[in-house]
DNA sequence: TAGATTGTTAATCGATTAACAATC
DNA sequence: TAGATTGTTAATCGATTAACAATC
């Protein structure tokens, strides 16, 4: 083994070629080259060369890189060959947008049940999915195989529900609290932190607004 | 004028601090030093302070930053002390879930506005703001002072929605739809892209599998 | 004053870009 | 074969970390 440690920059920057590509595909474009594809990512054509062969040599000198076949490749890379069975903990608004969200579905994550305090939310469904009570966590992932839980509820509550998933052996963790979990090394932890982004967004608008004089 | 240009990484620190510097609030915590802020937060104190030094010299020697003073000066430069209104474009569950949002209020961000194209929604209404129809929006645009659109409609109709944005001369949008939107450079684009932060999770439960023998 | 801790300069590390030989 | 374009090495750039003098 021992690979080479992939920086988190590249990994970052998969999804989107991912993206671009199926976009390219749905235009019927078989191939391009490192230099066209970075027009229109607005990247260097260098980057995208850096970064794929991080993973291998999927291109052709002369020729270029084979759309389809390098959007498949980049999707091993992500895991989306692979059934990605998942939890929503917290059925308010948020969680309730992630359960309708099926879109996921085509890259092979499916939800596969609910989980709220609220006991009016009891024996309730979304898009088939039965909503369920939190003191059912422990049981319902005996009996299931789940890698993600999204955790959209309330930052009061994050650390305790995290440390019950985490005892349940749940992987992984897509993080929308308001909080940084700060889990065992072998919990994987991603965050969206809608939040600390309008506040990205509200930053550059008052710079822009400085800059240009009000 | 001419200051310096604060590098990408550092503001998108910034409100991470705001946040965890909230959290000490809450704790009775009156003063820190850059290295027992360092330690809670995971980052190296000397990141700490080189970071805050773009922005000037808000610690003393041998005392350290007085948190309260401290947050309320990265939330000037993030401009949370001022009042940005806000659009959200498409009321799918997504739309309404930032809808019912209402924390954002106390950061400054207020909702005026939400729109949709679906007229069984017409005349509706979430927390009291009011569901238009995307007829409307050019008018609604020109009676109100709308800094920022939040974009939660398909990815089909993303391009054309942000056009009729921009042509209005909204300042900023919030992109939550699958797509790059490129826009006049003056237009602040902030993406959530949710499935490539879930591409991300992936990639690290697989990579964490490959390590670990499956 | 002595101790603590910042602000800031210098050193290191990593990531991006440029260049070009290999090769389809 | 000639032209195009990759894979990859080298050069540059930027960001992070370390060190320490200034100073509260």
């Amino acid at each position: 083994m021992e690979e080479k440690e992939i920086s988190k920059a590249v990994i970052s920057r998969l999804p989107r070629y991912y993206r671009y590509l199926g976009d390219l595909i749905d235009a019927g474009v078989e191939r391009i080259s490192s230099n066209d594809l970075s027009q229109k990512m607005r990247v260097t054509a260098s980057q995208i060369r850096q970064d794929l062969n991080n993973f291998g040599g999927f291109g052709q000198q002369g020729y270029g890189y084979n759309v389809k076949y390098l959007r498949t490749e980049i999707g091993k890379i992500l895991g989306l060959n692979q059934k990605h069975n998942m939890l929503i903990i917290g059925v308010g608004s948020l969680g309730h947008a992630l359960a309708n969200y099926s879109s996921f579905e085509k890259h092979g994550f499916a939800v596969k049940g609910l989980f709220d305090v609220n006991p009016a939310l009891k024996g309730a469904s979304i898009r088939g999915i039965p909503i369920c009570m939190m003191e059912d966590l422990e049981g319902f992932l005996q009996d299931h195989e789940i890698e993600i839980a999204a955790l959209t509820i309330p930052k009061s509550q994050a650390l305790e529900v995290a440390d019950r998933l985490v005892k349940c052996g749940i992987k992984a963790i897509w993080n929308f609290t308001h909080t940084d979990l700060n889990l065992p090394e072998d919990v994987i932890v991603e965050s969206v932190h809608l939040s600390d982004s309008l506040m990205k967004l509200s930053y550059n608008i008052t710079t822009y607004k400085e800059e240009h004089g009000r």
